[in-house]
DNA sequence: TCAAAAGTGTTCAAGTTACACCCATGT
DNA sequence: ACATGGGTGTAACTTGAACACTTTTGA
């Protein structure tokens, strides 16, 4: 009934217990033109064909739990070289009405470009603005719920802009991000403050002139400096939001 | 070769995906004497039989991941009604070298007294001091510094005296709690005044006499002050710690 | 010249840190 | 009377919160 190649030289014990189905799925978001973005697909297979779901698929046998994240991505999406942390594993036994499957959520965050909108569709893929997301099935709200919460907390925690923006970007850019993280308004002057003194923003001498007619000063992150911030955790901590 | 009875009038799809052993680890600390200790067994099946472990083994078709936990742990130490969480999902192929196997790590906060050491001994598990760790099998080792820093993180944004500390405690025996967790000395009177600040503890009639002549006030927390507290996350922020 | 977004500083309140001595009591 | 652990207060400093106006420039 499940098929079991030979898969290595391991030796196998453990020959009375149980198997189970074991699925990933997949929270990106992605941040454009001032809005975060989540990565959806309808559905293909039964049960449930058809409605919105986030990207996921089965593990294979003897297949590393990351790595099959990223396999799942790729073929869904084309999407690859997408950094993805895990989130949660979900075992409810009734959580999906097909079989009983055990589904390890994974999420990342990605700076989005004009192209990448065009690519995924290609697969069926969407990127839906999370204000207007739609039903999604099994547990994926949870899930998403989920994700969105883990967003704010890491974000106060850490200077996540290095995964949601370009390369270079406008303070007010990085403050809209905050604020659709949050979904709140932030004091521009004081977040200005804050993000400056953590000193891991280079100023560049380049400036946007798309959205203003004064132009807002490009900067980049220091990667150095950041990934140093990194280590000692907790060193950033962005009080501005509840 | 992998048993399937019928659990439930659930149809059946997706019956080409390959299926998994999927296990359930847990790593439960507990605080006795101002020390914070971890319960561990050794291991009862080959491949590794012998070894120090993790309290762990398989999860049943058709079982809710969080009741195999708590399956799991009863079978193995004869504890029941301990809150666990889970903490991260496991699953390199390659991690047990007995087969492929994913493993849910979960954990949890136990008030030790002293009755709870021989009751687990009873089981063959053992409360080993967390200074005095054992070499751990498979990857058990990643999983309990994981947990470490786990709680090290929730002990900074929430009062989790709560469920290592028994009913009444005082002061002191709070800030070794505390300084046992960070392994790290903190300043009395500030951590004094910080808790107190938040003011869910109720300082009861009654002293310890236990450890000194001039005896320490007990205390208790307030549970609904406390429920309030956690519910705004972040209300609650140790910063006496780095 | 004006509209639209970018950029800038100060004051007040709150919280954090560092630090040393007296208290109560059992032996 | 003394040894042991319990308990307390303050001053200097750092950080956060609230808040309004000037600058630049393309159309």
């Amino acid at each position: 009934m499940t098929p079991q190649p030979a898969e290595s030289v391991q030796k196998r014990y453990y020959q009375h217990s149980n198997k189970h189905l074991v699925a990933v799925d997949c929270i990106i978001f992605g941040f454009q033109n001032d809005v975060l973005k989540i990565l959806l697909l309808k559905r293909k297979v039964a049960p449930l064909k058809g409605q919105w779901s986030l990207i996921g698929s089965f593990v294979n046998t003897g297949e590393h739990l990351d790595n099959a994240a990223k396999r799942i991505l790729k073929e869904s999406t084309g999407l690859q070289n997408v950094f993805m942390e895990q989130l949660h594993c979900f075992g409810k036994s009734d959580r999906d009405p097909g079989d009983r499957v055990i589904s390890i959520a994974y999420t990342a965050l990605m700076r989005l470009e004009e192209s990448d909108e065009s690519k995924v569709e290609a697969f069926g893929a969407k990127w839906v603005e999370l204000k207007k997301k739609p039903d999604l099935v099994i547990d994926h709200n949870e899930m998403m719920a989920l994700a969105l919460k883990q967003l704010q907390r890491k974000a106060r925690l850490y200077p996540i802009g290095f995964e949601l923006l370009p390369k270079k970007f406008t303070l007010p850019q990085l403050l809209k991000l905050y604020q659709a993280i949050y979904q709140q308004k932030i004091d521009d002057r004081n977040f200005r403050k804050k993000i400056l003194s953590f000193g891991i923003l280079k100023k560049l001498e380049e400036k946007d002139k798309s959205e203003s007619k004064k132009g807002a000063f490009y900067y980049s992150f220091d990667k150095k400096k950041y990934e140093k911030m990194i280590k000692n955790e907790g060193r950033f901590f962005l009080t501005l939001v509840k």
